[in-house]
DNA sequence: CCTTCGCATACGTCAATGCGTATATATAAA
DNA sequence: TTTATATATACGCATTGACGTATGCGAAGG
């Protein structure tokens, strides 16, 4: 319980989980998405792992991060409610922002390649 | 966001907000009930007081700390699961119990002359 | 006053954690 | 098999935070 908490106390590992979102995400939008070296995502990641909050599924060269509600219903009931509440801030909205955007400029993104995440394949966007 | 969810991350401080509860507590019987030497509880109520979780009010020798709602309605709603959440747990639970016993014993708990907390004013306790 | 009591804070120590850089691992491609 | 790509981990460092002990501060009572 504590650690679950202390998971979330982190403003990177908040920013991940907002990706994250419903869908299966890239580790190689997580890094472009938040700019910075791609270590601090991946021991983000690992973290958020330990705490048993997300989990990850490889495919070819690529890992795929996503959600898993915790087995304690209270516990998943605050996620949840964690996931509405970064809903309403301003850079989460611009993070899930970048993520729609990446299907109009995947190079522009520098990611040559990479899986499209499940909501943007298939999807259309206006600025396209 | 960070900070509210690190206040969060820590058993000692779980253990306080959940004897706090609905009710305004004194720190004398957080002091008892934990065990720990008495400046313990006293940090940890300050980091939940600098995280705006928390409020104090003195009452001559005494202060009372009481949980404060976040303005924030999705903070609000975390914090109240949380607080459920915290009910099912035993060892929280038998915080609790150490609570309500402490009207029948205060001797037995060294809280001598300390004011009852409003919950165990007026309040019959079966084991009396 | 001066003491006592309830609580807060200062201090030093130690473990945990976040960071960037460098490197290892794993898969795919050439 | 060599090389490139995607991700993870190792390492050293700086910061945070939890702890116990000692001390400060406010309020009541002698």
């Amino acid at each position: 319980m504590q650690r679950f908490f202390q998971a979330l106390g982190d403003n990177t590992r908040l920013r991940l989980l907002n990706l994250m979102g419903e869908q299966e995400i890239c580790v190689c939008y997580f890094v472009e998405i938040l700019g910075g070296p791609q270590p601090r995502v991946s021991r983000h990641l690992a973290y958020l792992r330990n705490a048993g909050i997300v989990a990850a599924r490889r495919e070819g060269k690529w890992m795929h991060y996503r959600i898993v509600l915790p087995t304690h219903i209270g516990a998943t009931q605050i996620l949840r409610q964690t996931l509405n509440w970064l809903k309403e801030d301003k850079a989460m909205l611009a993070d899930r922002a970048m993520l729609t955007k990446a299907c109009c400029s995947p190079a522009k993104y520098a990611l040559h390649g990479a899986p499209l995440p499940a909501a943007v394949t298939g999807q259309s966007c206006e600025s396209c």
